[in-house]
RNA sequence: CGGGGAGUGGCGCAGUCUGGUAGCGCACUCGGCUGGGGGCCGAGCGGUCGCAGGUUCAAAUCCUGUCUCCCCGACCA
């Protein structure tokens, strides 16, 4: 029962001044949702019924693998985030309440859902076990942005697995990949399964799944049978041709050229022929060099894993007391250790020589300097994968998630089982996320035209917009009323726009608001007997005679996507 | 946290440099016309110019402080 005119669709010609997303333009635009605050959203009746859809679609393929929903509070003790080590998060909301507890705002809900099944299951004859919620979380993001992408509040599915060992977790983990892949399918997206780095979840593998839209703020690399966020994709690089190789390393004078820029000019040589030599500080180690082909960009992620340690760029006088004039470091004498990314093959490299003023070329590495190698360069479109693939990046919204937690949080958390031995054993965990607004903003970034959105039926709010042109009292306006009864009793989801407004003005927001069928009822088409059917994905049109448009638009819509 | 931008009626904006009693378009209300792509005519309603303090005869405008929002970067399940 939605009449236009009675709804609150607050539909808008113009989109807010500072809207930069198409997905964030359009939302408010077509009177989904409206701001409260930075990264704080409501959502209006149109933009709700979006997202119970995207729910309902999550829900159906999470209880079809045996997930079982729970609800759990957003509000939460500190004691066993402290527990896990995750209360110092920044992005985790803390607060006290009255009496003085320290409290926490859930981001998800490891430490409890774990804590739960800690408490419960005591056999392995309880395991396995899934168990998921929708439900709001907490994130005090220190940049919220584009609309609905990145928010500080947001709904939120997680699903956590529990099983005996590894084996097990495999198993969930296939369970939750089929089902993640036929809600993304039947949320009509374009998506891809990407292998993604742990951050801050912990644990031993994961993946994200990413919609490819021009507004996400990740970054994919792809290839013929290779995916994977560029946080921390690996490729074979580009060659680069290099100078004959000398002897022994020479010296060059650079006076005053401090940047792989301006010696790689006054050398006259490409920038691959160079080393960048990047001075790091490593947690509990102390002083490295880390060397990067001169044309690459070191990717800090997969440094960090590469070391297993944390790590940060060291200062100038750092710099200057450890190693050398800051612009003319190199390996080549340097004495603290050295990590020479994987993509610098060669033996003629020009180096920083760690005098002033003075770079060295025909450097070897093995022969002029020791090393340790690593991959931890930034890929880049063009390298190749080992199977011959060439890399494109692209960017994509990161639309869920999921993790191998392994014992991450059942072991700080007790959760512990007696196996069939009567051995005591930590739970293997897994976890599993999706974002059902970023799954409404990929939708609408994916499938917008310039007219406005082009909802996925499965996801559409409503299936048809009926447009009356006529007023009331008119013998048009009896008829589109009269279609719109029959549609509602066969069932279907329809907005009637009944409004006293101009046609452009109605169709317009029709266009806007994108549902998957469109049906005008006017003067025009009635004297032929006809009501205008317009599908907004394709823009095909059909005109249905008045006495049948009930079923016909009911056949449109069968025939039509999702 | 670093850099940049912006707060003036519901929305989009001008006015600020050069101080002088706040304006435009759309929306909204009323009346009329119109009725297949945001139409036309007329009459209206609506604003502590983000907030606080200061300078001045006088502040949207100058000064100081502060809050909020947006963008880029850092960061980011």
């Amino acid at each position: 029962m939605t009449r236009f005119s009675q709804s609150f669709i607050p539909t808008l010609k113009d989109a807010p001044g500072d809207a930069e997303a198409l997905s964030h333009k359009l939302m408010v635009r077509a009177g989904l949702i409206r701001q409260v605050g930075a990264g704080l959203w409501s959502y209006l009746p149109a933009g709700w019924r979006v997202e119970r859809k995207v729910e309902g679609i999550i829900r159906e393929e999470m209880e079809a693998i045996g997930a079982q929903e729970m609800l759990m509070p957003v509000l939460q003790p500190s004691e066993a985030w402290e527990k896990t080590g995750r209360h110092s998060i920044d992005e985790l909301f803390k607060l006290e309440d009255r009496k003085g507890t320290s409290m926490v705002l859930a981001m998800t809900n490891e430490e409890c859902v774990t804590q739960h099944v800690a408490r419960e299951v005591r056999s392995y004859r309880d395991l396995p076990l899934m168990l998921f919620q929708i439900q709001t979380k907490e994130r005090d993001e220190p940049r919220p942005r584009a609309g609905v992408l990145r928010t500080r509040e947001f709904t939120m599915k997680d699903a956590y697995s529990f099983d005996r060992d590894e084996e097990g977790l495999a198993r969930s983990y296939e369970l939750q990949t089929g089902a993640y892949e036929r809600i993304f399918d039947r949320c009509g997206l374009r998506w891809y399964r990407v292998e993604s780095d742990v951050g801050m979840m912990g644990g031993s593998a994961a993946h994200e799944y990413m919609a490819p839209c021009p507004g996400g703020e990740n970054e994919v690399a792809l290839a013929t049978g290779y995916a994977a966020n560029l946080e921390i994709a690996s490729a074979v690089a580009q060659p680069v041709e290099l100078p004959a190789a000398l002897e022994a390393v020479e010296k060059v004078s650079t006076p005053g050229l401090a940047t792989i820029e301006e010696v790689s000019n006054h050398l006259d040589l490409p920038a691959a022929a160079l080393i960048k030599a990047l001075p790091v500080l490593v947690e509990g180690r102390g002083m490295a060099i880390v060397l990067i082909r001169g044309d690459h960009r070191l990717n800090e992620i997969k440094l960090r894993n590469a070391l297993g340690a944390d790590f940060r760029q060291a200062r100038p006088e750092e710099i200057e007391t450890e190693i050398g004039p800051v612009g003319f470091i190199g390996p080549v004498g340097a004495k603290v250790p050295v990590i020479k990314d994987a993509a610098i093959i060669g033996d003629s490299f020009v180096a920083g020589g760690n005098e002033p003023d003075i770079h060295l070329r025909g450097v070897r590495p093995g022969r002029d300097f020791q090393f340790e190698e690593m991959d931890v360069r930034t890929v880049e479109a063009g390298d190749t994968t080992p199977g011959g693939g060439t890399i494109e990046i692209e960017p994509a919204i990161e639309v869920g998630n999921i993790f191998k937690l392994g014992t991450r949080y059942s072991e700080p958390l007790g959760a512990t089982f007696l196996d069939d031995s009567g051995t005591e054993r930590a739970i293997v965990m897994g976890s599993y996320g999706i974002g059902p607004a970023r799954i409404s903003a990929a939708a609408i970034e994916q499938g917008a035209d310039e007219c406005g959105i082009v909802w996925p039926r499965s996801i559409a709010p409503w299936q048809v917009h009926l447009v009356s042109l006529a007023k009331a009292g008119e013998d048009a306006r009896a008829a589109a009323d009269s279609l719109y009864d029959e549609l509602q009793d066969a069932g279907v989801e329809v907005l009637y726009d009944e409004r006293d407004a101009g046609p452009g003005e109605k169709l317009t927001d029709a266009e806007l608001l994108g549902c998957p069928l469109r049906i005008v009822v006017g003067r025009r088409g009635l004297a032929e007997g006809v009501v205008e059917a317009s599908e907004r994905s394709s823009g095909s049109e059909h005109k249905l005679p008045v006495e049948k448009a009930a079923v016909r638009a009911q056949a449109l819509l069968q025939r039509g996507d999702g």
